[in-house]
DNA sequence: TAGATTGTTAATCGATTAACAATC
DNA sequence: TAGATTGTTAATCGATTAACAATC
């Protein structure tokens, strides 16, 4: 391998896939695993497995395969796991507590550390031990607790104001929930969740197979 | 274009985000686009633009562009939106209630008429104006109302049973919520939506920008 | 050692971009 | 008509798959 060599994009989105289904091998206790049988459950080939790999070195042996556990935890290490990175939630409304309430988060190394709001009638409400706090002590509890991510919740109008304001605070990852391409003029990563999209996706590929079935039955 | 030959998967989850811009676009009041000024807009070549489009047939005209309202409503007919699709939410838990609450999926034609669960005290309840009803409901009313999309976002050791049952019921789509590939031997269409991954991708990129910070540092 | 399976190169496939004739 | 911009073909680029020598 060669770790000067950009990895595409392709292969990151796959990472996480990667280390869900490491996860559950652990859990049922196998110790290795080779391509060939991790691409079956998969569903993907042999051939993409091991070029994934090979674009972060060889993690495999010969004639063995990969060792279930030492996979999971270098996946880990790609994916920034154990930076221990620090979240705020930015919106305490349903999809907020939706996310504050996700477990899954805490498992893979991110830490909710606040929830903020602006509603009265919200604040101090607590959700997993967490005191939801007003916006007005925002910038100051991420600078004084160094929180690299805030995950965006609040109502479409309020994204970009919010998203600027954290940017200011130095938050270094934004993940935004509004159904915008949120674009804001400050060195910041933001990933755009879009779940209407997805909807979407799936209401065409309904659409494609009613249309399959109704001409199957013309034929007939 | 070729009626014939298949989509593929990379044109037809481009589609809601051309959505989305003609929406803005109509919005705004914009008559007509051409390919270019949209490829600016959206940060994609023009000649993808195009050639996407095409794959559905020519709703431009030389010289003049694309009439945007027309467009948006070509596309919409794409994704299938005039179906009037009904859906349905199992599981009133933060996430059920954050998806019943979102007004987007009403505006794109997906139609939200019951929400389930099974624990008694929030059975009843109202959530914009539905009564989440209990499972033991569940089975009866997709078939009186022809439900075509459930929405599932119940407790991980839940989710195969519940899907399961949803597709016997007659459910022909299962949107899920569970950080897991949902896999059922039935015949109906599954997206999964893994939050945790965007996530982990964020924590990547993060990851990634740091490394190169600190790298820039180190040489000078 | 023999068998298995990786790491890696080469071949293929598909998706994106460029180019331009057609035409509004 | 002249200018603009599409629809579409061809060229390029990147991602996936196949193949196999290296080696555990």
């Amino acid at each position: 391998m060669n770790p000067k060599k950009k990895i595409s994009m392709a292969v990151v989105k796959r990472l996480p896939r990667y280390y869900r289904y490491l996860s559950d091998l652990l859990k049922l206790g196998i110790i290795r695993i080779s391509s060939k049988e991790l691409s079956d459950r998969m569903g993907i080939t042999s051939s993409q497995i091991r070029q994934d790999l090979n674009c972060f070195g060889g993690f495999g042996q010969q004639g063995y395969g990969y060792n279930v556990e030492i996979l999971y935890n270098e996946i880990g290490k790609i994916l920034g796991l154990g930076n221990n990175y620090k979240t705020v939630i930015i919106g305490a409304g349903n999809m907020g507590q939706a996310l504050a309430n996700y477990t899954n988060f805490e498992k893979r190394g991110y830490k909710l550390v606040g929830i903020f709001d602006v509603r009265p009638e919200i604040i101090g409400k607590k959700i997993r031990d967490i005191e939801v706090m007003h916006m007005d002590e925002f910038d100051d509890f991420v600078k004084k607790n160094k929180v690299h991510i805030a995950m965006i919740t609040v109502p479409y109008e309020k994204t970009p104001e919010v998203a600027t304001r954290a940017a200011r605070a130095g938050i270094k990852g934004l993940w935004n929930f509004s159904p915008m391409d949120l674009k804001i003029p400050y060195d910041v990563i933001i990933e755009n969740v879009h779940l209407s999209d997805g909807l979407m996706v799936l209401g065409y590929r309904l659409n494609e197979k009613l249309r399959e079935q109704k001409e199957n039955k013309e034929k007939n």
